[in-house]
DNA sequence: GCCTGGCACTCCAGCATACAGAGTGCTAAA
DNA sequence: TTTAGCACTCTGTATGCTGGAGTGCCAGGC
């Protein structure tokens, strides 16, 4: 039984078996019920008896690539089935072109990204009767455009950054002393010469190596900008990830996730976005679309559902990751393009330069 | 059958009777199981045996305030069972002071209004392990701090409003034409001396009446000034009411609940927001900690929940709602104080001087 | 050597039956 | 007015039965 291993039989499937492993999993892609040898002997478009077919999917079944739930109940693909779907024998369908000009109008340039993250997350649910998820794009180059401060009470600051053209941060630091308005106008200027412009990685090490030298002899302003501008940068790297998803309860339609102990795990996933947080930034170093078939997450949460997901760029840097989740049994034929185009598309609508 | 009205049986139910009934919910409040005449007699504290229980059970059933959901297994509360129970037969619990302290603790004074309210719904989900609610807080009466803007490309600009001592807004608006940066720091100037500390509805006011004006003699800057101001305060009042939910999945720990069709349900009224922001909105002009039970609400996907908020002021100016949903069987006497010392605790975090 | 028809076998889903447990309503007696 | 008793109803569970679907295997045919 473990003596016959998935790996080695990929080569060793010939045509037949393929053919009749693609219409076993596309017949339960279609209506998630577990598939008979006749059922497979009449849609499968080979002349064969159900009884070959039997010996067949006996073989499939010893290398791992179909299984079934009891004795008499057909047989579903396993993981590995899966996967040899997707990899080898699957042809995505191309993509219907009333559909893409539908998503180009869902997706066009918006001043907030935020409002376009959502858009996409509703788009993906929305075509594919699955859950859409859309990370919050990274900040990839984020560069400095001006800061501010305004005085607060009890030894406070506000201090407004805007970064990459259009965004805003704005962030209450705790000040030494207190500062007057005119100071704080004197420091901010400082930054603004000094540092507008730059990356803000640089800005940042520009101001640790300075900490030590201002110290010393600098006048008080460059001393207080410093430290200043040290404390409002602060965390401003550590990427505040997050994500948006849409349609969660759409998984509620499908049989494999509908009992209340599977929902209550996924919708606390979400909730808790930790796990599926560390998902999917390991899908964001990949190129294309990256496919996870149950247990292959490694999330037992996810041990039923897939994931489809694609990186997002703006101008070649990748800055996000969206995708759906869903049962196993998703039309990985329509999702995959499906995924791959909205993640171009998104990343266009993001770029600040038309 | 219906000649005998709830209402006026309220002043007909004698003591034995209200006891009973009061006796019954709490049970039922207890296990959600139906309640029978002869666990009643057991635990009521009366001296009577069952068979007398099962008369006034009767009498009550027929003023309808309980119901049996079949011929043999006890009774359960109707909504009007519960309202009668809530409104006069209730003894609220008096706070445990240890989890005051604690909630004093999770509801510290905090810069981040948002974070507040997010501790606020956790707070009151894991406390009652129902699900906790919290819009977020109306800026009731913004003040405009100072404005800037930014010269953005495509005649657009960023306009950058710091509200209420800590509050940035911004927002991107379309110019008629190319603005330089010394001409926006003018129109910004112009509109700081001119507003700064104003209310911004007064502000509103203030820039409406004066574009017509401005159209005829004004200087050039003023008019632009007054234009600028509109756009970027266009929409700004308008409040862009949300919540916040926390702890939607413990509503799946209710069996009154626990079926795939009403937790869809369910978790699409929270995804779409619109019919539970209709519901709180209807409570925030209530004084003091507000109830719906089942049906009362007027929604239809609440029918089987029970709702108890209570507003939150900042100052004494109501600013929002927060509260709990669950199942009807809710334990009243603990959340109901719970939600009025939270809805306190979160007005007085939220107040920016001390 | 591969394919196929046939057959025995297994398991599930659905259905009827039986039965115990819980609870009620009613009646008659205290 | 209260209570004990009793017949009745309904649910949930267990049991057994049956038809349907599907399998595995074997023997015969090409």
């Amino acid at each position: 039984m473990n003596m016959v291993k998935a790996e080695q039989s990929g080569a060793a499937l010939n045509d037949r078996a393929q053919r009749l492993l693609k219409a076993l999993v596309e017949s339960y892609i279609g209506d998630g019920q577990p598939v008979g040898s006749r059922t497979l002997a009449r849609t499968a478009g080979l002349e064969l008896s159900p009884a070959t077919i039997r010996n067949v999917m006996a073989d499939l079944e010893d290398m791992g690539f179909i299984e079934s739930p009891h004795t008499s109940a057909g047989r579903i693909p396993t993981v590995q089935g899966y996967r040899l779907f997707v990899d080898t024998l699957l042809k995505v369908q191309p993509l219907n072109p009333g559909l893409v000009d539908a998503l180009k109008i869902g997706l066009t340039r918006d001043d907030n990204p935020l409002s376009l993250v959502e858009a996409a997350t509703q788009i993906l649910s929305g075509v594919t009767s699955l859950a859409g998820i859309v990370t919050v794009p990274k900040r990839s180059s984020v560069s400095l455009r001006r800061i501010e401060f305004l005085p607060l009470a009890d030894k406070r600051a506000l201090a407004i950054m805007v970064m990459n053209e259009q965004e805003v941060q704005n962030r209450v630091i705790q000040l030494d002393r207190e500062y007057s308005a005119s100071e704080l106008q004197e420091v901010a200027n400082y930054l603004n010469t000094q540092f507008a412009g730059k990356n803000i990685r640089d800005v940042r090490a520009a101001l640790l190596s300075e900490l030590d030298e201002a110290r010393k002899g600098m006048n008080r302003i460059m001393l207080s900008a410093v430290e200043l501008g040290e404390k409002a940068f602060m965390a401003e790297e550590s990427g505040d990830d997050d994500f948006m998803v849409s349609g969660q309860t759409r998984l509620m339609d499908y049989d494999e996730l509908a009992d209340v102990a599977s929902l209550r795990q996924l919708f606390e996933a979400f909730n808790q976005k930790r796990e599926i947080l560390h998902l999917l930034d390991k899908c964001i170093s990949a190129e294309g679309v990256q496919i996870f078939i149950g247990s292959e997450s490694g999330h037992q949460i996810l041990d039923h559902c897939s994931v489809v997901t694609a990186p997002y760029s703006v101008d070649d840097d990748v800055v996000g990751v969206l995708g759906v989740i869903g049962p196993t049994r998703i039309a990985y034929d329509r999702v995959i393009p499906l995924v791959d185009i909205t993640a171009r598309l998104l990343g266009a609508a993001l770029n600040p330069r038309n």
